[in-house]
This record gives structure tokens, sequence and C-alpha cells, in this order.
DNA sequence: CAACTACATTTGTACATACAAATTTTGTAA
DNA sequence: TTACAAAATTTGTATGTACAAATGTAGTTG
């Protein structure tokens, strides 16, 4: 479906315009996919991100600022998504012996095993957009995206 | 910048991984500057989308559902966004004679004075990304998203 | 070591989002 | 005409986001 009969609009848009829109609303149909299946999960995308991250500590736990930078939404309020986190026991918070300003945050067995749960569901789901095109035009479409992007 | 350096994996990233994280993230790096501009008026990016709806308009009002049903995200709460922009007499709300029901909501004088001022600093920025692409790679762009979020 | 500055995180506040429940009005059918 | 269902919007609640201010800890310099 055509962005303009998106939205509505009956006066033809720039195609600047349209590509703006076109990658602000595909980002919402895959968001809103990936809630469906969080939804049941009881997780938020921003809580789900933040147990994949530590998944891929191995181990080892990860403070604040290792969480947030690689958090795809920047500003996204760690302090508050650990700690709805905390309450389902999916992760633990220690205080860093080294330096007691920063803040061990692991990934639980129960965290592990809610992943291991997740990921072919949230994999089917990455798949599912991705089918509509051949692997030439994915890698296209990632390099459109990350030349677009750049300042 | 390549989607892996970004969220520092170090791990190799299947082609549908990265196509969702890259539309992800793309949108994100539109929507904070989108934010900074609109910031600076006193805007969200909502409460602006709403308002160039009711410009679409051409002086006729149009109800909560018209509006919802043109928006991005689609389930914004339209009913306080308007609020927000009753406040600022950016908008009129009235109850719709022929079905009191609906409301009918209006953009002002003052509101389209706000958007003929933002509209060139917006219309700068759409164009901004779109330099780093020519005109075929931007058609290629659009089409691909079009063809990847279809279901 | 006292005073500063920088770092890491938390807290406060305002606003936005998601979704269910409630409210008001309309149309319709017994 | 009362009763009921549907439509349009609002309200409530929990959560998330943006950003500034506050807190607590570490390192540095006079």
């Amino acid at each position: 479906m055509k962005i303009e009969e998106i939205i509505k609009s009956n006066s033809p848009i720039s195609i600047e315009k349209r590509t703006v829109l076109n990658i602000m609303f595909t980002q919402n149909v895959i968001a809103d996919a990936f809630n469906d299946i969080l939804k049941s999960f009881d997780l938020s995308v921003e809580q789900f991100n933040v147990l994949r991250i530590l998944r891929g500590q191995k181990g080892k736990p990860a403070n604040m600022c290792v969480i947030q930078e690689r958090m795809i939404a920047k500003t996204s309020n760690t302090t508050r998504l650990v700690d709805k986190l905390l309450l389902k026991d999916l992760v633990i918070r220690e205080v860093c012996e080294e330096n007691r300003r920063k803040m061990e945050i692991t990934i639980t067995e129960k965290g592990l095993k809610l992943l291991a749960e997740l990921d072919p569901k949230i994999e089917a789901h990455e798949t599912l957009f991705s089918t509509n095109l051949s692997s030439e035009e994915l890698e296209n479409l990632n390099n459109l995206l990350e030349k677009y992007r750049t300042i």
C-alpha cells in the first residue's frame, strides 16, 4: 500500500517527504507486530531489548552505561526499565565493588528461559516481512538505509 | 555507519534482523531530528502531525475519527493531543450539531501561522537526509519499504 | 585533607502511548 | 416508548520517553 493512501492524502507528496513517512510508517508496522508478540509475555519492546543486551554479555554483568549505549532508542530510562525487570525476577542488580558508582546488572535463569521461549517467535516475525524481498533487495534496502541516515 | 557497530554487536546478525534494526534505527534518527526542530516551538511530533492533518482539511473541521485514521502512529490518544493544542489556542473544538457524538476540530489562524513558520524548517530536515541518495535510489528505497511491509 | 570536578545512576516532572472501561448520543427493534 | 446495541469520544491506569536536577562516589589539585 502506497504511503499516500495510508495517510489519505489527496495532494501529491514530495519524494523527500514520502521517504520520511515511509520509514516512520514501516517502523510502526514492525513495532506493532513486535508488541503483539511481547504483550503475551508481559514485556515491553524496550524491556525485551535490555534482556537481549544482557544475554549478549554471556554471563558477564553489564552496568547501566553499557546497556544504554547499546539500546536503539537512546534516551529510554534505563533505571526504570531495569526496575521493571527486577520486579519480574528476570535480572539481578548489584553494586559494583571496584567502583561503587556502577551497578552490575545480570540476566537470571528465568530471564534466559523467557528469551529462549521468545526467540523463535521473534525470529519468525523478523523473517515474515523479509520474505517479501529477495536477498539482493534486502541487501539493497539495508545499504540504502545506512546511506540515507548518514549526516 | 553499519548497524552492527551502532549496537556494538560482535556476533554476526542475520540479514532479516539487520533489516529490522536498520529500519528501527533510521526512524529513530529522523524522529530525533524532528524533535529538535519542534522542541523550540513547544510542539511534540504527534501534536505537529495533528495540526498538519487539520490544515489538510482546508477550513473544513475534522472529527476525532478522521484525525486518528490519518495519523502514522495509530493509537496515539487523540483526545489528549487535541487537549494540548486547545490549551495553546492552536485549534478549536466544537460539538457537531448533526451528530452530537462527534467533535469538530478546526485549526486556528494561530495554528496556521505556526505551521507556516515551521514548514521551511521541516522541509529542510526532510531534504537533509534525502540528499545522501540520488532520485533513483530514493524511489528504490520507497518501493522496497512499501514492498517490505506488505503482509 | 578540603574543595572541586567528573562520572554513574536515580529521581522528578511533564508528556506520550497502549488499552480497557466508562460515558454520551444515535439508531432500531420489540 | 422502552430497551438495547452501536458509534464516537473521553477517562483511567500503567508504562514509556525526554530532559533537567539531584544524589552518591571517585579522582585530582591546591
